[in-house]
Order: structure tokens, then sequence, then C-alpha cells
DNA sequence: CTAGAATATGAATAAACCTTCGCGTTTCAC
DNA sequence: GTGAAACGCGAAGGTTTATTCATATTCTAG
């Protein structure tokens, strides 16, 4: 596991006037397009800069590097769907299955638009992965997300919550990207939403619920605290 | 996505004296250890021939080209890994939700132990993905897991009963994928095998309760046949 | 023993790629 | 206007990597 070198990822120069703004944006409209057009793989500095119609010298003035580049656009993406995840989160008029199933419906859309550029960072990750900086990204959403399973399951014990947070993320991002890797009609992403959140929510009710099935499962492996 | 070239995978010459079976052995057996030790990123002919102890011409006589030791390499361990599912999908003696539930603790287990080449394969996926001799190596665990669904569910319409499938399949691996990137302890791994057999059987069993919840849920966006 | 097939070799080839550096150009503060 | 700082450039350096091929060695049938 000694492999994995850590990339610089902060820029060698800040943007300070109106052209060298205008170069980073077009270097990152540029590598969004590379990225979906010729995948993970062909993913390079070079082609980078020739779409963006600058010099690749420009390139690296403002990027250290090819992963920079990488991190920067996932970095953004998770933003993005932080906000939009959180928006529904914190919509308290509804009840907290109401919210899981409509956050489930904004996420698989999310990931079903886009979805080659989507995979293409996905299939990047190896670039970027174990990025301190990464996690900042996803906070907002995780603080949201705590908080509404605080408030769905108020009853039940703090570490059963925790696991059950933690699986439902899981699950819910590993799904919805999983869905998204092969092109499906509206009509399918919506059954399919549906039954992702029907799944959801069903785990939740029953964790709502009490002890979940006790009746019902071996009772070897308890291990409960209550 | 015009860029993904279809990778030849037959090999170029079949083993037909001993010492080639065993350096086509030697060499598999050093890919692994390579893939493990450095990573997809790392992972190049060269050093699979020199981890191996064998020329890297003498590779490339029994394997056409970089993705094809990739592809044998996730190929067999699906085989694998369907021979575990399948022996436990089709074990009837037991009810069908212990039967899951044996299923998901089987395969998280077998999941989180040699992490480090499984994350590897993972990552390397753009090589060899879209070949369609992959899909055959899951068929018999896919084939089992139809089975399954329908005795499991018998009452359910076909329709939804496919989606379930799907979705559970889609979940598990993507699940059990996730977790096992992290290392966690013993005790964790049971938690959380737990908390996923949990869940599917709490959607499992609203699902043979006939429509699932349905007072609970919004009136709008019912799709379905009855 | 021997010819031919199978096998093993590794230097060489060729291509792709990341990144740097020196130099010319533009902008801005004063 | 002017000097300095910011900016933009792209050829060139240097490394890595996949793959080939001519040659040498080993095996096996007869």
């Amino acid at each position: 596991m000694s492999h994995r070198k850590n990339p610089q990822i902060s820029s060698r120069r800040t943007p300070q006037q109106n052209r060298s703004a205008d170069l980073v944006a077009a270097i990152l409209e540029a590598a969004v397009q590379v990225l979906s057009r010729h995948g993970a793989q062909g993913f390079t500095t070079t082609r980078v800069a020739e779409r963006a119609g600058v010099s690749i010298g420009s390139l690296y003035q403002y990027f250290p590097n090819k992963a920079a580049i990488l991190f920067r656009l996932q970095s953004d993406e998770w933003r993005q769907t932080s906000e939009l995840l959180r928006g529904i989160l914190e919509d308290r008029t509804r009840p907290p299955l109401d919210r899981l199933r409509r956050l489930v419906h904004a996420f698989v859309r999310s990931e079903c638009e886009e979805a080659a550029i989507r995979i293409a960072l996905a299939d990047a990750a190896p670039f970027y992965r174990d990025i301190p900086e990464a996690k900042a990204a996803k906070a907002s959403a995780e603080q949201a997300f705590e908080a509404f399973m605080h408030e769905a399951l108020p009853e039940v014990p703090a570490r059963t919550r925790a696991l059950a947070a933690e699986l439902i993320k899981t699950s819910f991002g590993a799904v919805a990207k999983a869905f998204s890797e092969s092109p499906r009609t509206p009509g399918e992403i919506q059954a399919y939403s549906e039954a992702l959140a029907d799944m959801l929510c069903a785990y939740l009710r029953e964790l709502a619920a009490g002890t979940p099935a006790a009746s019902k499962r071996p009772a070897r492996n308890r291990r409960r605290s209550g």
C-alpha cells in the first residue's frame, strides 16, 4: 500500500487578472469535455489545453499537475450535489420518509444526467483519492444527513442510528452510481428510484418500530445493547 | 463514448507443455501481487514479468496485452465468488430470508479479505470493462439469484420482482465494495453486514406483504399495474 | 539421435505523456 | 510613460510503458 503519492493540490499561481480567471474557467470546461469524450484513460493535459485553446504552459501556471484538475472537477461536483441534498433534507415541512424519498429521486436523477462525466470521474478516482481536502466538500451534506437521521429515528440507540446512517449513505451513493452506468429510459429511472426509496424507507420504518423483526430473525448474533 | 477500444482477450498461444503452464500460473500469481502492492496505476507488464521471474517476451506469448491479464484475474474472481454465492442461495433447507442474511455475511466477509486486490481490480475496470465475456463469469450467480427471488416473492408481480432483484444485487455488491475500501475490525464488519441484511430483509418482507406501505406513501406517482 | 515444434529471451522500437523553462506580451499602479 | 508584475506561450527534456521480433534454448515424436 505504499504506492499512493499524495499529489499537490493547491494551484501554483492564483489568478489575479480577468484574463487568467477566464483561462482557468476555459481549462475547467475543456477538462469536462475531454473527460466525457475520452474517458479517464484519455484525459491528458495536452488534450485539455488544446481543447481549451490555451497553451500547455498556461495550464501549468494554475494547476500543479493533472491530478489537481481532476480533483477540482470532483470537488466542484461534490459541493454542488451537497447543496442539492441539503436543501431537501432540511425541509422540515415534510415528514422524514417523504424527504428521504425525494432525496433518492433527486440524487438518482442528478447522477443520470451527465452520466459520462460522472463515470469518468469515478474512473479517475485513483488519481485524487486519499486527499484530505476531498472530504470537506461533502461535509455539508454529511452534517445535514446526521441531523436528518436524528430526526427520523429519535428513539433508536445512537450506535444503531450511526450504523444505519452509514449504510444508507453508502448504498444510496453506490446504487445511484451503478445505476447511472448503463443508460436507461426516464421511466426506468423513475421506477428504479421508487424501488430504492421503498427499500430505504422500509428499513427506516422497521428501525423506528423498535428492534427490527426480532421474532423473524434467528436469535443468535444478537448484539443490541437494550 | 468512442474512446473505448475493445481489447483482445484470447491468448496468443495456448500452453501445451508443462513449463508453459507453469509460466502462465507464475504470471497470474505475480499479477496479483503487483496489483495489490502497486495498485492499478502501477500495474505494468514489465513489473509483472519481473516479479514472476520470466521475461517480458514470454508474458506476451500467452497474453496479447495488459488488459487480458487484468481481465483474467477479474474473471477468475467472479467465478469463484459466483460459486460461493450459489451454494448459499440454493440451500433449500433454510427459509429465503435466512439465506439472504447468510449471503450478505459471506459476501461482505469475502470482499473484506484481500481488500487490496479487489480495490485495485475495481480501479482497473476501465481496462477490461464492456467485454462481453465478462458477463459469463457472473451468469451462474445471476441465475441462482433469479430463482431465489422467485422463491422468496412468489406472489409479487414479475416486473416488481425483477426490479427488486436488480436493486438488491446492485446495492449488495456496491455496498460491500464500498465497505471493503477502508479497513475495519471484524466487529465492525459483523455489525455492518447485520445492518445490510436487516435492510434487505425489511425490504423483501414489505414486498412480500403486498403493496408496500400503501398508506404511508404519497398517493401520486403510483405506477403499479394492479 | 534428430528434426521440427514449442518455448523462452530481452534488447530494441515506438509512441505517449507530464512537466519545465526561458522568453515574449499584456496589464496595472504610479 | 514606465517599470514591474502578471500572464501566456510552446518547443524540448526526460521518463515511462506497451509491444515486437530475431534469436537461442528446450522438448517431443518418431
